[in-house]
DNA sequence: TAGTGGTCTAGACCACCCG
DNA sequence: GGGTGGTCTAGACCACTAG
């Protein structure tokens, strides 16, 4: 384990268990020196990511105060998948695969995934349901040739768990997009929708690997009275 | 102007100029530490920020990789104010001030707005349109201590412009949560509805300054065909 | 005025990628 | 094996906050 992930697991610990209450300060980055035995960057690399993480706010001349609002901050920013996010929240649910099979990337499909013309990929339909009602209706598209022996099974599970410690892929960064669409003819197939609802809300996602190349492109849709979104966003100065 | 300020200045104009393209490799620390007569750690922190806004992407061994979706990139997450938003995306709109009186919370507006009962504030309504419809309406509370000679002039261009130029208020983070709600009465009455939705898209907002005190509080509620939400989202490595 | 975080330097060793 | 980014050290000066 890195030095600066011990100090930033401990202060993270630290804050989760009440240790330092909210509003209050850290020990400043002095003191936070002597007590890890470590340099002034090696401390404050930990600090950075607490802060990216809004766990804390750092101010110039005072210290590092333990933000308050961590108590709403429930992470489905930042890239987390359906799994992570049932197992954080700590509701009931359970997954349906209802397609699994390898195509081949059309032009209609280039054009929407940003996959290339004629790349192999799997394609993977699958409903969640909570409370044995069909509420999120996920569309997969991911590279073939990055997970060829990916099974019906591993999916039904979590697919990031799977391509991550199963197949040790370095998934780094994603773009998303949120929107509300139309209902069309899959979605009132799929999900246990009210009647009176013209629209599910559709999060668009295309996913890269750490070599900035394409591997997984996800269209979720989402019955709109079960849809949130949260996010903890840093003012950037211009 | 700070020296890591300048070498990122410079890389984000030759990577939005072209001068490197997408999918090439910038030069390397070593020659930027060269290049700019600077320390290595004073080149990495203004690669660090390139990584974060997701304009590079560094891999071990080889080097910093200029990402490709850059141009689907568009910046609505961060925390934008509407009128900057407009101004990126360039497109005609204007802005109807409906409300704008100072108020004091009471119980169930604290619950709501997490300001302490009692709190003195500003409450501002104010619709936004575009080609003539009203598509936008924005229910905002300010801590009226902050911004006590706020005008109705100033809301109605920006707020943000307001606060942060002529106010000189460091506004640094923010809770915000994306749900879709039912149409109230106040959507009918303001905004220019299709009258077959039941809904609207409410983007809420608790908005702190840099001492972690609360200082604003925003509903904004969005027609639903012209609600978009985009944001680059990097991998939590846990 | 003492202490804090922000910036910057010059050096070092490591794991990793690629030819 | 040579070059890359990742981690870490020991120092320095500055701007800012608070008593």
């Amino acid at each position: 384990m890195k030095k600066y992930e011990m100090i930033l697991y401990d202060l993270e610990g630290k804050i989760k268990n009440k240790t330092v209450k909210e509003n209050e300060l850290l020990p400043s980055e002095n003191e936070l020196v002597k007590h890890y035995d470590a340099s002034r960057a090696t401390v404050r690399q930990a600090l950075k990511i607490l802060e990216e993480r809004g766990l804390i706010q750092k101010q110039k001349g005072r210290g590092s105060v333990v933000i308050a609002s961590s108590k709403l901050n429930f992470p489905i920013s930042g890239l987390t998948s359906y799994k992570e996010l049932q197992a954080s929240l700590g509701f009931e649910s359970s997954t349906h695969v209802v397609t699994f099979e390898k195509l081949i990337i059309d032009q209609e499909l280039a054009n929407q995934t940003l996959f290339k013309l004629g790349t192999e990929v799997w394609h993977i339909l699958r409903t969640r349901q909570i409370n044995g009602k069909a509420v999120v209706l996920d569309r997969d598209f991911i590279k073939y040739d990055i997970a060829p022996d990916m099974t019906r099974e591993a999916v039904a599970d979590s697919l990031y768990h799977y391509l991550e410690n199963q197949l040790n892929i370095d998934i780094s960064f994603a773009q998303k997009e949120i929107t509300i669409d139309f209902i069309n003819d899959e979605d009132k197939k799929r999900l246990d929708l009210n009647p009176l609802d013209r629209h599910v809300v559709s999060v668009k996602s295309h996913v890269f690997l750490n070599d900035a190349t394409i591997f997984q492109y996800t269209d979720s849709r989402h019955q709109v009275d079960k849809f949130q979104f949260t996010e903890f966003a840093r003012r950037q100065k211009r």
